[in-house]
DNA sequence: ACTGGCACTCTAAGTTTGCAAGTGCTAGGA
DNA sequence: TCCTAGCACTTGCAAACTTAGAGTGCCAGT
């Protein structure tokens, strides 16, 4: 009997998510075969109704479920279907291509967005989880010197940093050399103890200019904030049944906030646990009707960054979240080669 | 008479514009100081829809401007307002907050949507058109190395290569030495040239990996395809009056499609020279309902690349111009300093 | 414990009708 | 010759109304 119910809220996830529309008891009869009659799914239906997981939009027609039936739905009842070999092969080869990061990171989004019609996000590596692989001090004009950081997962940032000394070469040189020994190999997080002496390594005329430098790596380490993200497929939200077309703009607008991006990025946990947020489990206001499938990626324990899909609360949870995870582990190997 | 008439066109294209429904002559009579009767007005639309400038969506409801009228407006109608001392502050006190390329391109994106109420679009400055800065070759693994290029606009291109032969720190050491002196401050397109001998300079067990290096280099300077281009401001295709909320799925799968952005911003001329292209004067089929408003940005007289905005044929033709135009000023500006 | 049947309730989709906006045309006036 | 005023006509849009169908809840029967 519990059983059943649970079979009927399947049956009324699955069918809901198909059409799009409200699913009566008499539709859910012939479609499934759940072995009784309309009147007795009716019955449950009414039991599941008091349960909060399902709700009609108006007295007479269909069921639609709650967020807290997707919940269940998601938790309980959706079967994982692996990918294809096929399909593997398909990702694996499309990421192979890649030249640099930034083509990892538009490919990535790119075929997320394709394989879940869905929009997608995804995050650049975090710069506190990776260590530095190499640090370039170039000249940009006599009182200006042009700082580039490179990080093992090869994203790179830079800045402009004013210096109040002019600049030769040898300057160049010595800064560049000292600087790569204390932080060549380094993990970010260790970046700051690592920089606490090395002002004495120079003379006390060049030692405003390291600390500039200092502080402008510093900087950079801690604003978290600078997350990159890549958002892609946004064309997918139009594709839907027409209540949740209504509802583009402010998706829209979200999704061209930062800030958004990360927090719903951000909570997800480490690599191969898959992290599911429906309707009004997002923070957000304009995304309440939506919901989100994010994972993290990386090496090994630690992960380097989250990517995800974005969908209306009607989404195929099943699908999105074997592709989202598939992508996210060659997305993690990937990385590693570059 | 025939001022007359052009000062008609003025008032429909400016009324629609505004309140984006069909304007009749009695309404034209009575908001502009045409000095003429609604009659007459009358008279002079149906001259107006003779020679095909604008048109009637039903027998019976007022006119709207075709393209063929809105380019005459552009052309002959539109007086551009300057922006405000103010206005022209804020530009530039907001992309002078940016810390790198990556942040001027997101800010100028941001913005232009922002001033435009627009879909705003932003290209990569090109590096055909650039100067090289410095190149860094870092060792990532023993049969693994990254070439960085630095260009003087900020912009970064890196890639990995696999080194048939084992990479000792002198042959590091070596390679960054005798590239740099070959193309450091050259300009781009140059590069083929001054790399044809290099070759030479080295012994000859390590010249497969110097011309792996070489034929990479000169990829990436070639793949102009490669240009990069921000889209920002998509959340605002939906605050436009219904007929175009219809058709926003394909414009934003327009808008995802590298290729399209490229064209759109692609055939703009020198700085200084803003282009419009008008509903079907677009070649892409989906944008046939929209209008693209560019402009080239970057010193002197050659452009870096191209910036521009994308709304519904139906805009604000004048401010998206003037806007436009400004924010390039800026960005040329500041990309120099960088 | 399930099923068949029935009365009841809504919504969605047509259909009708009235209204307002706008046009074209014609006759009269400057 | 050019403009204006007035009028008849068209037509889409919106509100009011109607109807059909889907779905529910409940009750009596197996």
């Amino acid at each position: 009997m519990e059983d059943r119910k649970l079979a009927v809220l399947r049956a009324i996830v699955e069918d809901y998510i198909q059409t799009s529309e409200p699913v009566g008891s008499k539709a859910l009869a012939d479609r499934h075969k759940l072995g009784v009659s309309s009147a007795t799914i009716r019955n449950d239906m009414a039991l599941l109704e008091e349960e909060g997981l399902i709700s009609a939009p108006h007295t007479s027609s269909g069921r639609i479920p709650t967020d807290a039936g997707y919940r269940i739905f998601v938790d309980k009842l959706s079967t994982i279907k692996p990918l294809s070999a096929g399909e593997r092969k398909a990702i694996q080869t499309f990421l192979d291509q890649a030249v640099d990061l930034d083509d990892v990171m538009s490919r990535t989004v790119r075929l997320l967005a394709q394989l879940t019609k869905q929009v997608a996000l995804v995050q650049y590596p975090s710069l506190g989880r990776s260590s530095i692989r190499h640090i370039e001090i170039v000249s940009a004009g006599d009182l200006r010197l042009l700082l580039i950081v490179i990080a093992d997962t090869g994203r790179i940032e830079q800045r402009v940093i004013d210096s109040p000394i002019s600049i030769t070469e040898e300057l160049l040189v010595e800064l560049r050399t000292k600087f790569n020994v204390a932080l060549d190999g380094q993990n970010f997080k260790d970046v700051p103890d690592r920089l606490a002496n090395i002002s004495d390594q120079f003379v006390p005329a060049v030692r405003s200019l390291v600390s500039t430098i200092v502080a402008t790596l510093i900087e950079s380490v801690i604003a978290q904030t600078e997350e990159r993200v890549v958002v892609g497929g946004t064309s997918n939200l139009t594709r839907i049944g027409s209540d949740f077309l209504s509802s583009v703009g402010p998706v829209l607008e979200a999704l061209e906030e930062h800030v958004v991006l990360l927090r719903l990025l951000g909570e997800a946990a480490e690599p191969d646990s898959v992290t599911v947020r429906i309707g009004h489990e997002n923070q957000v206001e304009e995304l309440h009707a939506s919901s989100v499938v994010t994972v993290g990626y990386g090496s090994g324990t630690q992960s380097l960054a989250h990517i995800g899909v974005l969908g209306p609360t009607r989404m195929d949870y099943a699908g999105s979240m074997t592709a989202v995870q598939a992508v996210a582990k060659y997305v993690g190997q990937i990385l590693i080669g570059k």
